[in-house]
DNA sequence: ACAAAAGTGTTCGTACTACACCCATGC
DNA sequence: GCATGGGTGTAGTACGAACACTTTTGT
């Protein structure tokens, strides 16, 4: 099927990269990865990890390559936001990128420094300010994304180790939707749902009645899911 | 801040397009806009209205230009879905797609062929197969970004003409949601959100009962909007 | 008078809200 | 024994679900 390409040839001159905004949940925090670029253009500003779309090489796999190379991590959650593509975004022409947002364990890795890093840290989603190019941006949208994903899909256990707490789901949705819950009724509501297994142990060694660890009962959420199910919670008082 | 760009000129030879689902609400029906192509690649075969995107032509801006194209309509409703770019889904060279889907009111003009369209027409939602490239994907996640949008937003009386029926508005919800919704919670449901504008006025020449004219009140929207308002409705049974 | 859609009210069950006290552990 | 968070029950309310009949118009 080969075409007379010659007069499209002007349009076969851009470039596009993808930007992960990789959340994580630590110490009852959201956080968001960040990288302080060592490239131009912003060079020495923080900013998400991002690159290139190699050739040949699907979105989706460009991303999770770009979440490899910081976290070391594979086949994680990953879903795509949307493309921000503001001519004059990037220096060196015309340049749309697609925005991820994946779900990460922290625990689940050790940060290094790789590629256009020269350093890596966890930032809290609250104080982020003057990102590279237009990450502020693309994090907000990806923030906002995530708050709305989550009230219809249980996505938030990708964000918690394998063993949890009740208190510590909650602590999660609270952190996400910037709100409080009132604790026995959110417990009523996530037990009611079937979606979490009681693993029979509690915690070790806190001052105080050891809490009860969950896990999260994915097959129980498949077959939930087939049946059209609607994971939502409502409540919820402004901060 | 020019930069040492040689180095990246292997990344600068990719294209980009918009592609468009415009939905339309028709005689009870929900409808998409499509073309039939009258340029390679898949030269005579039905897709979304699309084209590359111009040099320094923003995205969202290139997408109501393509809508402009095929319907003349300006300043209409119009959401980014998500980027489509898996390697070899264009026959010229790397092209990642930006889909959007955009509401019409189909009786707000008159279709003509134009661009790359010998052909224009709107296709029942249900009944559309072998489009050119990925535009099968692209359509049917278009239109499941309608469904959830229209869930928390008001945004399906941009289907609607200025003024309709109450039947019309649950028809659209019917119609978008594929649900049989039952009239009087329906009813109960919409007007207790305060959202409509009843016009004091009535259908003529029905050989029924005459049902009164409502329009949108923007007004009340935004006022609702500000103070975290959440449109939702629920019930319906699968068709 | 008949056909066709508009319009309306009530009952029932469920699910969200609000609220206060006892329990298990470490120190 | 005290501090700390874990864990639970209940009453009130609001909202969604289900359901059938009367009204207004054109022909």
């Amino acid at each position: 099927m080969a075409q007379p390409q010659k007069s499209f040839d002007a349009y076969f001159k851009s470039a596009f990269t993808v930007d992960n905004v990789i959340f994580g949940f630590d110490n009852g925090q959201l956080k968001i990865l960040l990288i302080r670029r060592n490239e131009a253009p912003f060079d020495n500003y923080w900013g998400l990890p991002g690159y290139f779309v190699r050739e040949g090489e699907d979105l989706d796999a460009a991303a999770q390559r770009v979440l490899r190379e910081v976290t070391g991590l594979k086949d994680v959650y990953l879903e795509q936001v949307k493309a921000f593509g503001t001519p004059g975004r990037h220096d060196f022409g015309r340049v749309i990128t697609i925005a991820y947002y994946s779900l990460v364990k922290v625990e689940d890795f050790e940060l290094h420094a790789a590629g256009v890093a020269q350093e890596v840290a966890w930032h809290s989603v609250s104080d982020i300010e003057s990102l590279a190019f237009d990450h502020e941006e693309i994090v907000q949208v990806a923030f906002h994304r995530l708050k709305r994903s989550i009230r219809s899909r249980p996505i938030g256990f990708e964000l918690l180790p394998p063993a949890f707490t009740l208190t510590d789901l909650q602590h999660l949705y609270e952190a996400i939707w910037e709100l409080d819950l009132e604790k026995r009724n959110f417990r009523k509501k996530i037990l009611s749902m079937n979606l979490l297994k009681d693993l029979g142990r509690s915690q070790k060694g806190v001052a105080h009645r050891p809490a009860k660890l969950y896990s999260f009962d994915e097959g129980r959420y498949r077959e939930l899911e087939e049946d059209g199910f609607n994971f939502e919670l409502k409540e919820g008082k402004r901060k």
